[in-house]
RNA sequence: GCCCCAAUAGCUCAGUCGGUAGAGCGUCUCCAUGGUAAGGAGAAGGUCUACGGUUCGAUUCCGUAUUGGGGCUCCA
């Protein structure tokens, strides 16, 4: 009679004969792929041990896609090894959504090969090979790699700074490699990883190669570039095409697009790269941001003042910013400089830089003059704009721009003040951006780095201040631990948008650096001089990134207070013009920017293009409609009202624009 | 900055295996007066991104630059 065990299966305790496996416990269950006993997770085929704790890992749960998204990688880096047996693997983690895998190739892959390989992969899924662990020892394991120079790289980081990524192929404790098997058993192809895997490729129901791009060695633009090839699997190919719809649904909303076929914005070539011009339409979207963004600041007690774009190179030597941060500003202009008939210098000029931050313009406002206690807090708020030399690579649309304005602020208070300052700065925040349809926030304190400025005292004081800020706004937060800059602890406030993606946008810095550096000082009721606080924030952080995701956010379709066009007047035919065009000067008296499309399309194509558009409200009228002194309303969902007094249609629609209200 | 890809009319794109170009939409003009997503006809519009090279000849091939796209790195 064989020996038993004790094990714990999905919280019952059962008894089980020595040599049992997960699988065997599984085995009615085709969605199970791994197993999770105790912390770890493991091959279904992995036998059990008495004492352990075993919980199934189904196909479809977070760590199941992932257990699915690696072995897929592997299967990809089978086939592109079959396909190019020159290519050296680097590393094939799951990623989010997917997976990837780095090879070293003479040649880049094109859309043609991922095809191929694509079609190889399929092979191989049909297949059924099965993954096979094999603990090595590191000799062997260096033996059986040594054509694969990155992977012995990793055997030699193992226990070591490896990192996340090469954790996924080492671990921290034995070295382990994976066989591909076979239903003949013979061996078709191994790697070098930590696993766990799927029992065989057959359990792979949908996967799809992305894309190809290059990608770092480690990470690290000192090594060598690599060729990474994406892809994304699924647990179902229902779940795959709801996968790629979502991304087609994105696609659809990107502002870049949007921003040309709604006419709001574009990147004249002639002015340079990440350089935006807004045109008449996103100018209005932008003004109305603005005003509003002006009058709730002026009702917070801010007090708004103007600085210019550029400044002796002093100023950023006194801020820091020359020493710390020159590569992302703009080359400096030299000016002023003389020189004598000799070619000696007889007055050696300035250099001056573009401004990539307010902050040390602030600064020299607040030191303008001596300041009382009784002036703090004192809030100073400037729509700045600011130029960073981003690196070519990275400018994208809206989104990452070198020009851009920033909705910038500066707080000066006293310590006692700070933690109130705060708390009500985070109240106003997440208003204003509720007011924009934002709701679902995410917030990231980030604490005290290694290299600090400041005392450890003030760093404990404002870090909690923070987190108290953020305890008594009820927002839901993780702690970046060490993630903060060396000058200041910080809250980042990050936002969801209508299809569920996440955007940092807001933050919230307290600074121990530039107080003292521009020696600011306020006197105190006891007549003593004395270092304020001070903080910075930025809610939507740059206008233009913020207008960005605006964009992408209602899918171009800007509920009515913000819509360029809020109202178009569609009249049935030429005759029925003049009546809405009495309707519009009545519209624009209450100031609705509304436009009566006058031109000779027929009706049907004036709704089409007013839908194009994304205008809220389209109000038609024809002769029932002239009739009645009434409109038609048809609203950008397609539903309609017709026969509304024009009365009624100019309360409704002022209703909406002024309540800020979503249509 | 690095790797790969791209650039043709205002927009989306086709095309030329090297002999200076097309469509649809948009624009303009005219006709049509039509009740909820494309009525009809005609016209205008392009040194094929720029600069070099190869060639009898370059929009096409090669190089460089610029701009854009997908990643990597970066985002104080």
């Amino acid at each position: 009679m064989s020996e038993q065990i004790r094990i714990v299966v999905a919280g019952d305790e059962r008894q089980v004969g020595a040599g049992t496996t997960a699988a065997d416990l599984f085995e009615d269950r085709p969605d199970v792929i791994a197993a999770r006993v105790g912390d770890e997770l493991v091959d279904l085929t992995r036998a059990l041990a008495d004492g352990d704790t075993v919980e199934p890992v189904e196909i479809g749960s977070e760590d199941g896609r992932a257990i699915l998204r690696h072995s897929t990688a592997h299967v990809m880096a089978q086939a592109v090894q079959e396909l190019f047996p020159e290519a050296k693997l680097g590393i094939g983690p799951p990623i989010e959504n997917g997976f990837y895998y780095d090879f070293e190739v003479a040649e880049p892959f094109n859309p043609d090969d991922l095809k191929q390989i694509e079609k190889r992969m399929q092979r191989i899924v049909k297949d059924g090979q099965s993954f096979a662990r094999r603990p090595v020892a590191e000799e062997a394991a260096r033996a059986e790699l040594a054509g694969e120079p990155y992977k012995l790289e990793l055997i030699g980081l193992k226990g070591g700074s490896a990192g996340e990524d090469a954790s996924v192929e080492v671990g921290g404790g034995e070295l382990t490699i994976y066989d591909n098997v076979r239903r003949n058993g013979e061996l078709a192809w191994k790697d070098l990883c930590r696993g766990p895997h799927l029992p065989t490729t057959r359990h792979i129901p949908a996967f799809k190669l992305m894309r190809v791009a290059g990608a770092y060695w480690r990470g690290d633009e000192k090594n060598a570039q690599l060729q990474r090839i994406y892809g994304t699997a699924w647990e179902s190919r229902q779940a795959q095409q709801e996968y790629l719809d979502r991304l087609a649904e994105a696609e659809r909303r990107d502002h870049r697009k949007l921003g040309a076929e709604l006419d709001l914005f574009s990147f004249p070539e002639e002015i340079g790269s990440g350089l935006a011009v807004f045109h008449p339409k996103g100018g209005i979207v932008r003004r109305v941001m603005e005003d509003y963004s002006r009058r709730r600041h002026d009702e917070a007690g801010y007090q708004f003042v103007y600085s210019p774009h550029i400044t002796k190179s002093a100023l950023f030597e006194t801020s820091g910013h020359l020493d710390w941060y020159s590569e992302g500003m703009f080359p400096p202009m030299h000016l002023d400089a003389e020189l004598d008939d000799e070619g000696g210098v007889r007055k050696p000029g300035q250099d001056y830089y573009l401004k990539p931050m307010n902050c040390p313009m602030h600064n020299l406002i607040f030191a303008s003059r001596g300041r009382s206690y009784r002036e703090l807090p004192l809030r100073l708020f400037e729509f700045g704009s600011v130029y960073r030399y981003e690196k070519s690579g990275v400018v994208h649309g809206l989104t990452r721009v070198r020009g851009f304005t920033q909705d910038d602020a500066h707080i000066y208070c006293t310590p006692e003040q700070l933690q109130d300052e705060l708390a009500s700065l985070l109240e106003f925040v997440l208003g204003l951006l509720r007011d924009y349809g934002l709701t679902e926030f995410e917030a990231e304190l980030s604490t005290r780095p290694d290299k600090y400025v400041g005392t450890l005292e003030e760093w404990n004081t404002a870090e909690a201040a923070l987190e108290e800020a953020l305890r008594r706004a009820g927002l839901p937060y993780r702690i970046g631990e060490g993630e903060g800059t060396f000058y200041a602890p910080k809250i980042d406030v990050h936002v969801r948008d209508a299809i569920g993606r996440s955007w940092q946008l807001s933050t919230l810095q307290v600074d121990f650096q530039l107080p003292p550096r521009f020696d600011l000082e306020y006197q105190d009721a006891d007549g003593t001089r004395k270092r304020p606080y001070m903080i910075h924030r930025a809610l939507f952080g740059s206008i233009e990134r913020f207008f960005g995701i605006l964009t992408e956010h209602y899918a171009g379709a800007f509920p009515p207070w913000l819509a360029p066009v809020q109202v178009v007047g569609i009249p049935i035919t030429d005759e029925h013009v003049p009546y809405l065009q009495d309707v519009a000067a009545g519209l624009r008296a209450r100031g609705v920017r509304v436009e009566v499309d006058a031109g000779d399309d027929r009706m049907q194509k004036k709704i089409r293009n007013a839908q194009k558009q994304k205008i809220p409200y389209m109000l038609i009228a024809g002769d029932d409609d002239r009739a009645k002194n009434a409109v038609s309303f048809r609203y950008r969902d397609g539903s309609q009202k017709n026969g509304v007094p024009i009365d009624e249609a100019v309360a409704e629609i002022t209703d909406a624009i002024e309540r800020r209200i979503q249509v």
